[in-house]
DNA sequence: CCGATAATAGACATCAATGTCCAATTATCA
DNA sequence: TGATAATTGGACATTGATGTCTATTATCGG
C-alpha cells in the first residue's frame, strides 16, 4: 500500500531523529537502516528538496534533520517522497459531482483522509519513545556517534 | 495511495453490482466506468481468478458477480487485484524483532489494519444504497438494461 | 452447421519505480 | 594548497504497472 521509497526515506528519518541534532553521512544511514545506499542518496535528494532535511559536503558533513523529531511528523516525510494525494474531485471528470464524490471515492478518499490524519498527528518523537518491546529499526539502541557539544567526528570501529 | 488497478476494479464492481445479477459486457463496464477496455479484461480476469466474478462467453454472456453485492465487500476486491499486504515481520529481517514490529512498523501496519477493516465493513450494496447527492460512477442511475426475469437481449441504442 | 457475439490468451509497447554506477562538485582539515 | 570526505547530478539498467492490439476459443441463435 505504502511504496518503497516510502519506506525508505521513513526508515532514514527514524534514524536520523534518533541521532538528531547530529548529522549522518548517507553511507551510516544505509547501513543503519539497510537500504540500498545509492537508491538512499536519491530519496535524500527528495527530502531534501523539500526541506525536511538539510545537508552539507565535506568532511565532518551529512545529513541532518530541518526540524525537531517532536515538530517533524511522518506525513511531512512522507509527502516529501509520495505524496497521499487526496480525492478531491470525480476521477471520472462528471460534470455532475465535482467536488461532490460519489459513494465510492467517498468510501476511498476518507481511507485516504483516516491514513492522512495518523501520520499527521505522529511525529517522530512519538516514534523513538513509544514504549514496545522492540526498538526502532535496530536491535538495540545504537551508540550515539557523536556528543550534542563535542567534536563531531569519531570513527566507527 | 492505491493503484489505478485498483480504481478500475472497483469501477466495474460496482457498475455490477448496479446491474446484479445481471452480466455486463466488457465494452458495457468499460463505457460506463470510462476504463480503458482492453486493460479492463485484463483486471477482469483477475477478478474471475479471484472467483470475485464469473464470465459467459457468446451472444448474452459477459461478467457477472459471483456473490450478491450485499455478501461482497471492498476488500474482496481490492485484495484480487491488488492485495494489502500487512507487515507481519520486520521488513529489516532483525531477528530480534520477529512478529514484534519496531514503533515504525507498527504504526505503518496499523494504518494499513485501519484501511483494511473499512474495506473489510464495507459491502458493494452499502455502496450503491448510500445516501449521498452523487449517484455512484454516472451522473444518473443508469437504465438497466434488462430485467431480472426476462430475455437478456436489449439493444443498447 | 453457420455466423455473430463475447471472453480469453499472448505478444507487444510505454512509462514510472526501483536500483546501480561514476564523474563532478563542494566543504573541511592539516 | 592539497588531500580527503561527502553530497550532487546524470546516465544507465531492470522490473513492474499500465495500456494496446490481434488471433483464438467458447456460446448462442437460427
Amino acid at each position: 500500500m505504502f511504496s518503497q521509497t516510502v519506506e525508505y526515506a521513513l526508515r532514514a528519518i527514524v534514524h536520523l531523529a534518533d541521532q538528531a541534532p547530529n548529522p549522518c553521512t548517507t553511507e551510516q544511514i544505509a547501513k543503519a537502516t539497510k537500504v540500498p545506499q545509492a537508491y538512499l542518496s536519491k530519496v535524500l535528494q527528495s527530502l531534501r528538496q523539500s526541506s525536511v532535511v538539510h545537508s552539507q559536503r565535506g568532511i565532518g558533513g551529512g545529513i541532518s534533520l530541518v526540524k525537531r523529531p517532536d515538530e517533524l511528523s511522518l506525513l511531512e516525510v512522507v509527502n516529501a517522497v509520495d505524496p497521499i494525494c487526496r480525492i478531491t474531485t470525480c476521477p471520472l471528470g462528471l460534470k455532475g459531482h465535482g467536488a461532490n464524490l460519489c459513494p465510492l471515492h467517498r468510501k476511498l478518499d476518507d481511507a485516504m483522509k483516516e491514513t492522512e490524519t495518523a501520520f499527521g498527528d505522529t511525529t517522530l518523537a512519538d516514534i523513538l519513545n513509544s514504549s514496545t518491546s522492540s526498538y526502532p529499526l535496530c536491535n538495540e539502541p545504537v551508540e550515539r556517534l557523536t556528543q550534542l557539544g563535542g567534536p563531531s567526528i569519531v570513527p566507527s570501529n
